[in-house]
DNA sequence: GCATGATCATGC
DNA sequence: GCATGATCATGC
């Protein structure tokens, strides 16, 4: 076969359609399958890359030009490989980001959105989604969708606007010389996601004299999820959408600031009344309602947007002294799981659950604050904020931290009698004076709420131990409210 | 008042 | 039944 089979994007598509619920092994002579399974093992686990050259190869009889990552690019259209898998073992959700090109840090910054390399080379997408399983061999994994996209066609014209000002504010970023602090959490669907090069970790950027990690464009994990469960699955999410009742020429935060612009300043009460909503009686989660409902006109949390930029919602309230009491936690771990990670790993793109959370995730603050004399609460303002690049380093040494007490089988540091006579645990993991960004505490349904050491404990010889989480510390997220600034 | 441990309330 | 977000409780 040779290239010149396909002239056209329908060549092109009817070919990968081929492959729709088969796989690689399917495609291979048999003579050749004992040469390639060399050449995979060849390759250890590095071989996503291989996956795409051996597609190339064998589904569309391309000659291979011996280049380690998949790059085909025929009729202007992108091919694309990417893995599915299952969550909780029904749904299929993408197993990761989708990857585009690296982004390149000299020439990016004398581009505009329109005539851009990113959209000139990835506008036409054509994905085939196959399913990862864990133990099996990447010959045998299953090709399940094969779905053409185009970017500026197939998606609803608010997700494009979307996506050009994500890609603007990157671009913005690495033109004021901070192409070192891009994190894929500073944007809502495209994003700048960590990249190894071949052989460099960093790279020199043209505004700045400090080296970047190595970055790539890429269409976020759980906007990807969105495109998958309503495109392929055809699943309705039961989402309220932000547009349904806003300008569609407007970013996702613009959308929400106007949404809440008209509450900034009243209180919860007054917020009530102009809603039209009378709540039953004031519940623990009412502040909350209450937002779901500024947002959706609805009492649903469940937004499209913020679903699909991986955004999530927190509503904390301030002391009337503007002092924030609580601190904010991520999803409980599990200790035994914990330590079989690596906080980030170039070599096999790897990062562990947790620094992926802080690269990634992006919160929207709702903010209230309590009042001297009244037991209102009043809105003062709305957020987006994801966590910095400049304090990865302070997230990392917490981690690392942790990892090493359990590993040590240090956790309990002293068991305290209190009056009433019950015992309370005192334990090494890091507390929130460690460093003043994130610290370890219990979270979980209640001290019984346990989970399984990796290593007998020293002190107390126990094997189990209450759920975990890693906390943003309260006076971190004070600040961060404090010197909260528009970015979009 | 802060640091740390523990628990509640809700929704899926 | 459990994860998640929010808050409470105790000791120093």
């Amino acid at each position: 076969m040779q290239e010149e089979q396909y002239q056209t994007v329908e060549d092109v598509i009817r070919a990968a359609y081929k492959a729709r619920g088969k796989s690689l092994r399917d495609f291979i002579p048999r003579e050749e399958i004992e040469r390639v399974e060399t050449e995979i093992k060849r390759y250890g686990t590095r071989r996503r890359g291989l996956l795409g050259d051996l597609v190339e190869r064998y589904i569309f009889g391309l000659k291979n030009n011996g280049r380690a990552e998949a790059d085909f690019n025929i009729a202007n259209v992108e091919l694309k490989t990417t893995p599915l898998k299952r969550h909780l073992a029904k749904r299929l959700v993408s197993k990761e980001r989708l990857v585009f090109s690296m982004i390149n840090y000299d020439s990016v910054i004398e581009e505009v959105w329109e005539t851009s390399s990113f959209l000139k080379k990835n506008r036409s997408l054509l994905i085939m989604f196959y399913l990862w399983l864990k133990e099996a061999d990447l010959l045998d994994y299953e090709f399940k969708f094969i779905h053409f996209l185009d970017l500026l066609n197939n998606l609803s014209q608010e997700d494009i606007l979307q996506i050009q000002k994500d890609w603007e504010f990157i671009v913005g970023k690495i033109r004021r010389g901070e192409a070192h602090l891009l994190s894929e959490g500073d944007t809502f669907y495209l994003g700048a996601c960590t990249k190894a090069a071949n052989n460099k970790v960093v790279r020199d950027q043209p505004r700045s004299r400090i080296p970047a990690k190595p970055r790539a464009f890429s269409l976020k994990q759980s906007y990807l999820n969105y495109l998958i469960q309503t495109r392929l699955l055809g699943v309705s999410t039961h989402e309220a959408s932000l547009y349904k009742t806003a300008s569609k020429n407007k970013t996702v935060a613009q959308v929400v600031r106007e949404k809440f612009a008209p509450y900034i300043g009243k209180t919860d009460t007054e917020i009530c009344a102009m809603l039209g909503w009378q709540p039953k009686r004031k519940s623990k989660n009412h502040n909350r309602l209450l937002v779901n409902r500024i947002l959706t006109g609805t009492g649903t949390n469940k937004v499209e947007e913020l679903d699909k930029a991986n955004v999530t919602l927190r509503v904390p309230t301030l002391e009337a002294s503007g002092s924030l009491k609580e601190s904010i936690s991520f999803p409980a771990f599990y200790f035994k799981d914990l330590v079989t990670q690596v906080w980030y790993d170039e070599k096999e793109e790897q990062m562990s659950d947790f620094h992926l959370q802080l690269e990634e995730k992006k919160f929207l603050f709702v903010v209230f604050q309590k009042q001297k004399d009244s037991k209102e609460i009043v809105l003062r303002k709305t957020m987006f904020w994801n966590f910095p690049a400049e304090d990865m380093e302070k997230a990392r040494e917490v981690w690392e931290e942790t990892v090493h007490l359990l590993n040590e089988g240090k956790v309990i540091k002293e068991i305290q009698t209190q009056k009433d006579g019950t015992k309370r645990l005192l334990t090494h993991f890091p507390g929130s004076s460690y460093n003043g960004v994130i610290h370890v505490r219990p979270h979980g349904l209640n001290s019984k709420d346990v989970s399984e050491l990796p290593m007998r404990d020293q002190e107390t010889g126990r094997t189990t131990h209450t759920k975990q989480a890693f906390w943003l510390n309260a006076s971190y997220v004070q600040q961060a409210i404090e010197s909260a600034v528009d970015q979009y």
